[in-house]
RNA sequence: UGGGGCGUCGCCAAGUGGUAAGGCACCGGUUUUUGGUACCGGCAUUCGCAGGUUCGAAUCCUGCCGCCCCAG
C-alpha cells in the first residue's frame, strides 16, 4: 500500500522531486514517491569536495553517495540530477559554521544547512522543474490541520529529527513532505532491502558531513587561524589552572580535553571568551542555567508562552516559559551553549525556535554575557 | 650537615606488617545526522634509591638522594 505524499494531483499527473543522499532513508523516499505512479525525479546536491570524504562510510553528498544516489535512481526508474551547490554550501554552512567558532560559539551545521540550501535552493529548484512537492527522508511528520500544515516530530523517538529543522517556514513546509515520518527505521531498511537497493545496510550517517574524521577543529582553524591561539584555563575567580591550544576545541559544558588535573570533581567548560582565548571553567553546578535569550527566532506556528524546549538534539524537552526573546527553564538547565538552537514545542508539535544568543547562570543569577 | 616534616600512577590522595582505595586527568567503547553530555571499560607486579629484619614490608631498621619549614 503506498504511501499518500498528500498532493493535489492524482498521483499519476503530479511530479515529485526527492532530495537523495545516497543514503537508506532518502533512497526509501524515492521508492515511496516511485510507487504512487508519480513522475519521479531524484536530485542529489553535490556539497563539497569529494576528495577527502570520499572514502567515509555514512558521508553525505561526497563521491561514494552522489554514485549511490544515481545507482539507486536508476533501479528505481527514475530521472536523476547532480547540482553543484559546493559554494552555496561553502558560504551558507561552512564559513557560518567556522565563524561561529571564531565567536566561540557552537554552531548546528545541519540546521543551517536545512534552512538554507536545501529548503530554500533546493525548493526554490523543484518548483523550477514543475514540481508538486520537494519530499526528503527526515523522520518527522508534517501533519495537515485544519488546512494548514504543522511541523511534527518523527513517529519513531529514537529517530526524531525535527531538531534540524526548526529552521523551516511555513511556505516551505506547504511544499514539503516527509514519508518516513511515520515509519520505524528497521522498517526503513527492510522497504530498501525488499526492494534491492544496495544501500540498505549502509550506515548511518553521522558526524558532520563536511569534516573527514571528525576532526572540525583542523577545517576551523585553517580558515579562522586565530581559533588555535593558546590561552588561559581560569577557574570562576579567574585563577590560572592551565593552558589550552585554541578555542575552537571547546564548547560550553564539555569536560573532556581540558587537561587539567588533581581535582575533586570534573571541571566544565563555563564560558568561552574568544578575545581573551580564555576558557573559563568550573564544577558543573556552575553550568546549571535557568534562563536563555535566543535571537534570530523562526516561528511555524503561533506563538506560545508555556513549552517545551529543546537545547540540543539528543534529550528529552524540557518545560519552560517564554517572555520575549528570552525562555525561562522550569528547572535548571546544564551545559546550554550559545550558538546551539533552541526548539520550542507543544507536544509532539515543533512550534518554532532560534539560535542561543546568551544564558543565565542559575547560581549566581547574573547574566553572561557571551562574546559577541 | 641545629631541629622538624615529607617523598605512593600525569595531578590530588588512602593505606603504619599481610600481599597498592578513590577522585581528577588521560585512553578506548557505547549512544548520536551538530558540538557536547551521559554511560561502560582500561589505566602503579609497584610505593625516591640501595641494603637489612621478617614466612611476608609501601608500611619496621640503616644509609644515601631530593624537597619543604623553622631556627641560624
Amino acid at each position: 500500500m503506498p504511501v499518500s505524499f498528500d498532493l493535489d494531483r492524482p498521483p499519476r499527473q503530479a511530479r515529485i522531486v526527492v532530495a537523495m543522499s545516497g543514503g537508506v532513508d532518502s533512497s526509501v523516499t524515492a521508492a515511496l514517491a516511485a510507487e504512487t505512479g508519480a513522475e519521479v525525479i531524484g536530485v542529489t546536491l553535490q556539497l563539497y569536495d569529494h576528495g577527502a570524504a570520499v572514502r567515509r562510510p555514512g558521508a553525505c553528498c561526497a563521491g561514494q553517495d552522489i554514485y549511490d544516489a544515481k545507482t539507486v535512481a536508476e533501479r528505481l526508474g527514475i530521472a536523476h540530477y547532480v547540482l553543484d551547490y559546493e559554494s552555496r554550501f561553502r558560504s551558507g554552512v561552512i564559513e557560518r559554521f567556522v565563524d561561529e567558532y571564531a565567536r566561540g560559539r557552537t554552531p548546528v551545521p545541519c540546521a543551517s544547512c536545512n534552512q538554507g540550501v536545501k529548503f530554500v535552493d533546493l525548493v526554490a529548484f523543484a518548483k523550477e522543474l514543475g514540481a508538486d512537492c520537494l519530499a526528503t527522508g527526515h523522520y518527522v511528520r508534517r501533519v495537515v490541520n485544519s488546512g494548514r500544515a504543522e511541523l511534527h516530530k518523527g513517529a519513531d523517538p529514537r529517530r526524531d529529527q525535527s531538531y534540524f529543522l526548526y529552521g523551516t517556514t511555513r511556505e516551505q513546509l506547504e511544499f514539503l513532505r516527509f514519508p518516513l515520518g511515520d515509519l520505524p527505521k528497521p522498517q526503513v531498511r527492510q522497504i530498501a532491502a525488499e526492494l534491492g537497493l544496495e544501500v540498505a545496510a549502509k550506515p548511518d550517517s553521522q558526524d558532520i558531513c563536511f569534516v573527514p574524521d571528525g576532526d572540525y577543529a583542523s577545517l576551523v582553524k585553517r580558515v579562522r587561524p586565530e581559533t588555535a591561539a593558546p590561552g588561559d584555563i581560569v577557574d570562576l575567580d579567574g585563577r590560572v589552572l592551565g593552558r589550552h591550544r585554541g578555542v575552537v576545541h571547546f564548547t560550553v559544558g564539555q569536560r573532556r580535553g581540558i587537561e587539567v588535573g588533581g581535582q575533586k570533581e570534573p571541571l566544565y567548560v563555563v564560558r568561552i571568551e574568544p578575545d581573551q582565548a580564555r576558557i573559563v571553567v568550573g564544577p558543573r553546578v556552575a553550568l546549571a542555567v535557568d534562563a536563555m535569550r535566543v535571537e534570530q527566532w523562526n516561528w511555524i506556528a503561533e506563538e506560545q508562552r508555556e513549552v517545551s524546549v529543546k537545547v540540543r538534539s539528543l534529550a528529552a524537552p524540557v518545560p519552560a516559559t517564554l517572555d520575549g526573546e528570552w525562555v525561562r527553564f522550569a528547572g535548571a538547565e546544564y551545559g546550554v551553549a550559545p550558538g546551539q538552537a533552541a526548539v520550542v514545542y507543544q507536544g509532539s508539535r515543533l512550534l518554532g525556535g532560534g539560535s542561543i544568543a546568551q544564558t543565565r547562570s542559575a547560581q549566581q543569577s547574573v547574566t553572561d554575557a557571551v562574546a559577541a
